[in-house]
DNA sequence: CCTCTGTGTGTAACCGGTTACAGATAAAGT
DNA sequence: ACTTTATCTGTAACCGGTTACACACAGAGG
C-alpha cells in the first residue's frame, strides 16, 4: 500500500504538504503542488479513508437502513438514496432489518461503529432508545415521526384516496386488504382506507394479513376470493398483493374491472406490466430516497433552514384494473 | 464518544488489558475480565471500527457492486450475499455501477480506500486493469471469468433449454429476442438459444433489444409483436421483457400458450403472479449471493481447497405460459 | 534456595492520515 | 532600515484502537 510518506519522499517534501495540496487548504508553492500532484500519478497513490476517518471522527460513510431491499418498493427508494448521495461524494453502508428490532439495532450499532456521518433509515421504532442517543443526523424515509425529519408520502392520504376512488367508480361490496399490523405506513392507508369508506355508504369487509411478500401473496388472493367470493372492489394492501390479486381474479375468471375492481399501492414498476395493468396509488419513490439524502446532505452540512420533513404527494394512477367512468 | 481510554479509566486499568478483554486474547485475570466487562457496560462503550481497521489494515467491510438494484434479479443476490456475510460479522458497502465503467472503478477505489477485506462484484470488466491490479478476495457474481472465482449460472446452458423447451412443446415460428449486448450473460443465454435453434428445424428470427428497464419492456413486446406477429413462441432475454410480452400478447388478444407461447429467463419472484404465470429459466439467484458471500469469506479466511468457481444449475420451471406435453 | 515457566499487566510504538504551531523567507508598509 | 504581513514548509501531536516487549510475580522442579 502506498501511503502518504511515500508521496512525501517521492515528491521530496512533508508529508504535511502533501495533505494539504491533497485537500487543497493552506498555503503550498505552485512548483511544489506540482511535484506532489506528479509523485501522487507517479505512485498511484490514493488516500486512505480509514485514517482520514479517524482523526476527523467522520468518514463519508452513510448508513441506509431498510426492512427488505427485495421487496421492489425498496430498492427505488435505496436508487434514489444512492443516486444523491454517490454525486455528493457520500457512500452508502446498507442493510436489511426484516423489521427486526434485533438486526435493527446490530446495524444501528455498526453504523456508528463506522463513523458514518448520517442515518437513513426506514424503522417502525424510531422511539427505541438507540435512536435517541444518537447524536448523528438521521432523516426517516418511508415513515413519518414527530422527532426526527422524515420524507414520506401520506398513507392516510393514500389510503383515503383508493377508496374513494374504488367508491366513485361504483364498487359496492369493497373489500380492505390490511397489511402487517407492525408495518407503520400498513396501517395509515388501511385507516386513511377505513376512514373513507366509514363515511360512504357501502358495504365492506376486511382481510388481515401479515405480510407482504410474494410467497404469500398467492395465499391471501386465494384467501380473499374464498371468504369474499362476490367482493366488486379491492383495495389491496401494496402493489405485490393487488398484482396476486390480480392474477387470482383473472385465474377464477372474473372480468376486470367489470365484476372487480382492484386498486394497489406504491406503483411499483412491475404495475404497469401486470395483466391487466394495475390501478393504483402511487408513491414516488425514487425521488423521496432522493429527497431523503438531500435533506441528510443539508443537515450534514448544517445548512440553516432545513425543512424539518417533506411529504411526498400521492397520486392515483389510473390504469385497466378500475372503471373509466 | 466513549473510547477505550475511558474504559481503562474506569476499570483501573490499562488500554491494553481492555484491548485484551475486548478480542480475547493474551492472559486476562479473571477479576480484572470482571472489572473491564463492568466497566464496559457501565460505560456503554462500543469499540471504534475505523481505528481498529486502521492498525490491521483491514476491515469488516466488503464492497459489493451491482449493476442495478432496481431490476429485481439483483436484490435476490444482494440479500444472498448480505444474508450470508452478516452472519459472519461483515457489513455491506454497496454501489450500482450501471454497467458503467466510470461508476465502477469509482466504486472500486472508495471500496480500496475503505479497507474492505474482499469484493463481490457483477462486472462485465474484469478485465479493466484496475482489477488486476487489486491484491483483495474478489468474487465474481452472475459473471464468469477464467482469472477469478465466479458464481454463475450456466447461461448457455439456460438458453438452450428455453429454446429447447420452446421446440419440444411445438413452437415452429420462434422469435429470440437478444438482450443488451454489452451484457455478457444475456450474450451468453442468447448464444444458447441460437446454438440450440439452429440445431432444431424450426424457422426462428431474432429481436435485438438495448436495456432490460421496466420502462422499455413494454416498447420491445411493442415491437416484438409488430415486427413478428405470427411468432408462436418467444424467447424472452429475461423475466421483466417476458412479463412484458405476457402483457403485450395478452393485450393483442392472442391465446397464451394456445397461440404464442413465451419463456423467460430467470425466474423473478413476480413471474408467478403475472397472468398467466411465465414459464422461465431459473437462476436460483438468492443461493448465487450466498454462495458468493460463502465464497468470498473462505478466501478471506485463506481456507485450504477453496473452489475457484461455482456453477450455480439453471433449471426449467414449467408455468402457464408454455403447453403441457 | 535458585531457576524456569506460565500468568497477568503496563508502556509505548504503530497504523495513515490531519493540523496546530513554529520557523523561514520575501514583499510591503512606514 | 525596520517592522509587519503574507506565503510557504516542516515537526510533531493526535485520532482510537492493537500488540511487541518488558517486567513482576507465583508455583513447580531440581
Amino acid at each position: 500500500m502506498v501511503t502518504i510518506k511515500d508521496v512525501a519522499r517521492e515528491a521530496g517534501v512533508s508529508v504535511a504538504t502533501v495533505s494539504r495540496v491533497l485537500n487543497d487548504n493552506g498555503y503550498v508553492g505552485a512548483d511544489t503542488r506540482k511535484k506532489v500532484m506528479e509523485a501522487i500519478s507517479e505512485l498511484n497513490y490514493s488516500p486512505n479513508e480509514v485514517a482520514r476517518s479517524l482523526y476527523k471522527r467522520e468518514s463519508r460513510l452513510i448508513g441506509l437502513l431498510l426492512p427488505d431491499i427485495t421487496n421492489p418498493f425498496f430498492p427505488q427508494l435505496a436508487r434514489g438514496v444512492e443516486d444523491e448521495l454517490s454525486q455528493a461524494g457520500y457512500r452508502l453502508l446498507l442493510g436489511n432489518s426484516d423489521e427486526n428490532i434485533q438486526k435493527e439495532l446490530e446495524y444501528i450499532q455498526t453504523f456508528i461503529q463506522n463513523n458514518v456521518v448520517g442515518i437513513i433509515t426506514a424503522t417502525n421504532h424510531v422511539d427505541y432508545k438507540i435512536y435517541e442517543a444518537l447524536d448523528l443526523p438521521l432523516v426517516l424515509l418511508d415513515r413519518a415521526s414527530e422527532n426526527y425529519p422524515a420524507v414520506y408520502a401520506d398513507g392516510r392520504e393514500g389510503g383515503r384516496l383508493a377508496a374513494k376512488t374504488l367508491v366513485e367508480k361504483g364498487a359496492e361490496r369493497i373489500t380492505l386488504v390490511k397489511g402487517p399490523a407492525n408495518i407503520k405506513p400498513a396501517q395509515d392507508r388501511f385507516q386513511g382506507a377505513i376512514e373513507e369508506l366509514s363515511r360512504a355508504d357501502v358495504d365492506f369487509s376486511v382481510l388481515s394479513t401479515t405480510s407482504y411478500s410474494f410467497e404469500e401473496a398467492q395465499g391471501w388472493a386465494e384467501e380473499l376470493f374464498d371468504k369474499f367470493s362476490d367482493t366488486d372492489g379491492v383495495i389491496a394492501s401494496n402493489d405485490i398483493v393487488g398484482i396476486a390479486i390480480v392474477h387470482e381474479a383473472m385465474e377464477r375468471g372474473k372480468r376486470i374491472p367489470e365484476d372487480v375492481q382492484i386498486i394497489g399501492y406504491d406503483d411499483i414498476p412491475q404495475s404497469r406490466l401486470s395483466y391487466p395493468t394495475l390501478s393504483t396509488i402511487r408513491q414516488p419513490a425514487y425521488e423521496m430516497g432522493r429527497e431523503a439524502a438531500k435533506l441528510l446532505i443539508r443537515t450534514i452540512k448544517k445548512e440553516p433552514g432545513v425543512e424539518q420533513t417533506i411529504q411526498m404527494p400521492v397520486e392515483l394512477v389510473e390504469r385497466k384494473t378500475t372503471r373509466k367512468e
